[in-house]
Order: C-alpha cells, then structure tokens, then sequence
DNA sequence: GATCGACTTGGACGACTGCCCAGAAGCCTA
DNA sequence: TAGGCTTCTGGGCAGTCGTCCAAGTCGATC
C-alpha cells in the first residue's frame, strides 16, 4: 500500500511541523505564514496545502507537540526530586536555562496567547497543562506536603509560567534568589491551610 | 497658534490610541491593521502616519498606557490591604475578574509576547513591572513581613501573571481556592527564609 | 476677505498573504 | 512495462497589508 510514497510524506509532513514550529518562536504566530514554512522546509509553497487543511491547522499541530513534550520532560523530572523543597530548588536552577526570549520560551507564551482564540488549541493546551498539575500534586501528596496539594501545584505552575514571562523582560533576573518563598509554599509541614475559614 | 486645531489633532490621536488597545485585545498585536485602527476611529486610513511614525510605534504607545495605569491600580489597592495574608485573598477574587480571554487579559499578555521581539516596549514594560514590585515588597516589609520581600514580591507578580495565563484555558478554575499556598507564602512569621543555604 | 499652517482625506503603490489547481514526478503493485 | 496512487511543483487568484502623497478642509491670524 504505497509504503515508500507514505514515508515520503510523513518525513515531509515532519519538515513542515519542525519548521513551523522554529518560526512561530521567531517571528511569533501572527508571523508565520505558508510560504516561509515551505521555504525552511525545502518544498514547494503548495506542499503546505496537501499536507495541512489550513494555516492554522498546521501551526497548531506543530505547537501543541512541542508543548506537551517539553512540560511532560519537566514535570516527570521534577517528579523525580527527593521532596518538595528541594523540587522547587531544581525547577528554578532548571528554568534558569530559559532566557525568556528564547524560542522555547516564545513558542510557550505564543501559544497560551493564540490559545485565547482558538477554542481547538485552548483544549489541546489545557489538557496538557492539567495534566502537569496533577502529576505535581500526587507527587507533593506522595512526599508529606500536608495543605491542599491541588492548589499549591497549580500556584506552581502559575508562578513558573510568569517567571518565563518575566525573564523576558529582565534577562538578569537571578531565579535561583527566588527558591524562599516558593520553599514556604511547598514545606510540608503546613500547618493551616485546608482547615480555616 | 492654532490652539483648538491643536486640540482637534490631540482628540483624533487619543481616539486613534484607544482604538489601537481595544483591538490589540480583540486581534491580537499581530492582527491589527492601519485600517481597522483608522475606521475603528472614524478617520481616514492615512491619518494614522500623520500622528504616528509607524504601525508599531501606534501599538507600543497604545498598550503601555493601559498596561502601565492597570498595573498601577492593581498593586495601589493591594497595598491598601492591612496585612499580607489578608493582601492575598483580596488578590485572588480581585483576579477571578478575569476570564483569561477578555480584552484586559489579552491586551497584557500581547504586550509581555511583543516585548520580547521589541526592545523599545521590553523596556517599558520592565520598568512598569519593576515599579510594581518594588512597591509590593516594601508593602510586604511594612507589615512585618519577615522574609526576603524582594524574592516573595517577584514570585507573587509572576504567579499572578501566570494565573492570568492560566484562567485562558480554564475559565473554571477557582483562583479563591487557592489562597492556601500564596497565604503560606507571605506569611509573616517566616522561620527560615534568608538564612539558609 | 486673504493668507497661513495644522490637520484630514481617499486613492495609489508594490509587496505580501492564504489558498488553489493543473500537471509533473516518484514509487508500488501487478 | 503498464497502470494507479501518493506526493510534489510552481504559477495564479483575489484579497489585504504598510506606507505614501497630492489635494482638500478647517480654524486662527492679520
């Protein structure tokens, strides 16, 4: 069943996704269009169109596979930290590898940003983020942490969301000088939350 | 000198700024055009390069306006609360305003994503920012906050931020239910924080 | 009323866009 | 080798884009 001419296409199909996915970074969603990602391909503009049904189609593919791939790395690593504080240590050594103004960085916040827009890509997105936050909450259920661990785990991914956000804005933000606060947050001897008012 | 020409000149530049802000929240900065900008405004297309060099120059001036007089507002009436923990609580339902997908949330999150391709409206936007920290840490100090202010100052900005991303994809999401972790944070009987390590 | 400068108008320019499609090329089965 | 299916090519379509500019309108000054 034409199986050369279906892997032709499927390594095609994968230039198209890793070139869009390099661009949307670059130059950002509203930035992209079909013929630069042909042209980063190496194909002709019309290849988009038989591999894709639309523009978006394709961005969204290319953006949503990235995306999962790079929180499914973190949060499974992080999973893996001995306990909470010592987690939150390793997320901000981690996450100081991000400038804010990388493409990894840009391709994160371009997509919450077309996510607002594209009921498709929110699902998508917010699927892949639910479940980061709930991996980091049986995690911090697992190691003692004693308050509410479904809200401390999404305060957590929140903040590290806005921390990429805010390394865009000031590159010589020290992240590591931030591990005191988030440490009071995850200490697992919590002796408050979930009982009052 | 021509005063109520000058006059006329200031209202058509105001209505062209305001303009330009609804519908950065409403297209995207990408998706904004001279002519939707121009008939949004009740104007001639060509009167946009009258009052301003360029299209981005229009949006930069357009988005730190707002940005800077919401921000402003924001942290002006968190400082009003009487101490950090309560500060916090009145934070969250503040945010659970926002949807994520209104032209607020939108319009701030455009503007960090835009920021990091132009080095003129990072500035701005950083300075915005660092103002609003430096307030909120001096507030955190005041009210006996006895950690470092600084640090738990950026990571409650940043989760603010990064719960604004958040609520995009989940307008369910219950930010009062999350008042646990963030009280733990700021909590003024801090026992370790600036000591250790 | 004449004159001047600030402001506005709306059409024009070339460049770019997403999408389409007829035809060519490649590969598989028979 | 012949036929058929998948994949690729590159030009074409209609539309929008940012920017520009000659001509026009307006209010203030003399």
């Amino acid at each position: 069943m034409a199986e050369a001419s279906a892997d032709r296409g499927r390594t095609t199909r994968q230039r198209l996704l890793g070139a869009a996915a390099a661009l949307i970074a670059e130059v950002g969603w509203g930035g992209v269009s079909t013929r630069m990602v042909a042209e980063r391909a190496g194909v002709a503009p019309g290849v988009v169109h038989y591999h894709f049904a639309s523009l978006p189609d394709l961005l969204i593919t290319a953006s949503t596979g990235v995306a999962r791939a790079m929180l499914e790395e973190l949060t499974g690593r992080l999973a893996e930290q001995p306990d909470p504080e010592t987690g939150v240590e390793w997320l901000l050594g981690e996450l100081s590898r991000y400038t804010g103004t990388d493409p990894a960085s840009l391709l994160i916040v371009e997509m919450y940003l077309a996510a607002a827009r594209l009921p498709e890509l929110r699902d998508l997105l917010h699927e892949i983020v639910a479940d980061s936050r709930t991996q980091i909450a049986s995690w911090l259920r697992d190691r003692g942490h004693a308050g509410d661990t479904e809200a401390t785990a999404a305060v957590l991914v929140a903040a590290v969301d806005g921390l990429v956000l805010h390394r865009g804005l000031d590159p010589g933000l020290d992240l590591t000088a931030l591990a005191g606060p988030l440490r009071a947050m995850v200490r697992t001897d919590g002796h408050e939350e979930g009982s009052e008012t």
